[in-house]
DNA sequence: TGCTATGTTCTCCT
DNA sequence: GAGGAGAACATAGC
């Protein structure tokens, strides 16, 4: 389920896992129709090296360092990082099989292929080809507010844009939208200053709580929506009933009791 | 069996 | 031409 938390938590699983072992081999795994992976050039660019450093911007991990090539991920809907030792079995859907020095691997699991794995030259260069707009965490509350302010579709949808901000996605808008008590379908450029900037403060307040308990949705407060994310269910704030809805082509969950327009 | 799904990209429309 | 809406993509899981 991967959006901003989702993959911090896998650049974490990297940084502790991946860091400071030599690539031994990286070769592709079953079934990899339909999947971008890096071709025999690219993954032999990488043997030899190291991942000394991890970086992540909106939905995209890399690994990589400062003399050699980096490797960039990007979940899609079900991808995700799962290292072990050998000589355990690869996990199922494992697209790729990075092995390291010290008998370690990492698989990329991708049971529906959308994700992909890419080999590049500097994460930087990358974000800016990618025209992905700033990192959710990071983007400032002026900035925030102009963007937002001046576009036109339904706040849910314009969130989800990468190239206006990375690393929200259908998830993590239901849950933003449900805190500050904002209908999917108010329109982005419709709401004032002072909500644009409480979208802001409440964005990164929920992301670093996603973050800090790396995703693992259990361990959110019993009063968020994503615990409770399901039609029908009675709303944890104000005894509302959530309710979904198609959203610029997605499924909006939302309480109808707090969420109005 | 059929529907739904947390991703992006492409095409068509305004 | 730019921005936005909706369909399409592949496949697991309910």
């Amino acid at each position: 389920m991967p959006e901003l938390p989702e993959n911090e938590a896998q650049r974490l699983t990297l940084e502790r896992e991946c860091l400071n072992r030599t690539i031994q081999s990286v070769e592709p795994g079953d079934d990899v129709t339909h999947i971008e992976l890096p071709g025999d050039n690219e993954r032999a660019r990488l043997v030899g090296h190291q991942f000394t450093e991890t970086r992540r911007h909106g939905k995209n991990v890399f690994a990589g360092s400062k003399t050699g090539p980096w490797m960039t991920v990007h979940l899609g809907m079900s991808g995700w990082l799962i290292p072990f030792d050998a000589p355990d079995d690869p996990p199922d859907h494992t697209k790729l099989l990075i092995t390291f020095e010290g008998d370690r691997l990492l698989a990329f699991r991708c049971p529906r292929k959308l994700g992909h794995v890419r080999v590049i030259d500097d994460p930087d260069e990358y974000i800016a080809a990618e025209k992905l707009g700033p990192d959710a965490l990071t983007i400032g509350s002026e900035k925030f507010a102009e963007t937002f302010g001046e576009t036109r579709s339904a706040i849910k949808s314009a969130l989800m844009k990468q190239d206006k901000m990375a690393g929200i996605g259908n998830l993590w808008s239901d849950e933003l939208l449900f805190q500050v008590g904002l209908h999917p379908e108010e329109r982005a450029d419709e709401l004032s200053q002072d909500c644009l900037y409480e979208l802001h403060d409440t964005m990164r307040r929920i992301l670093k709580k996603g973050v800090a308990v790396e995703a693992d949705y259990s361990r959110l407060p019993d009063d968020w929506l994503i615990p409770n994310r399901k039609k029908s269910d009675e709303c944890p704030r104000c005894g509302g009933t959530i309710i979904s809805a198609k959203v610029g082509g997605r499924t909006a969950y939302f309480c109808d009791k707090h969420q109005t327009k």
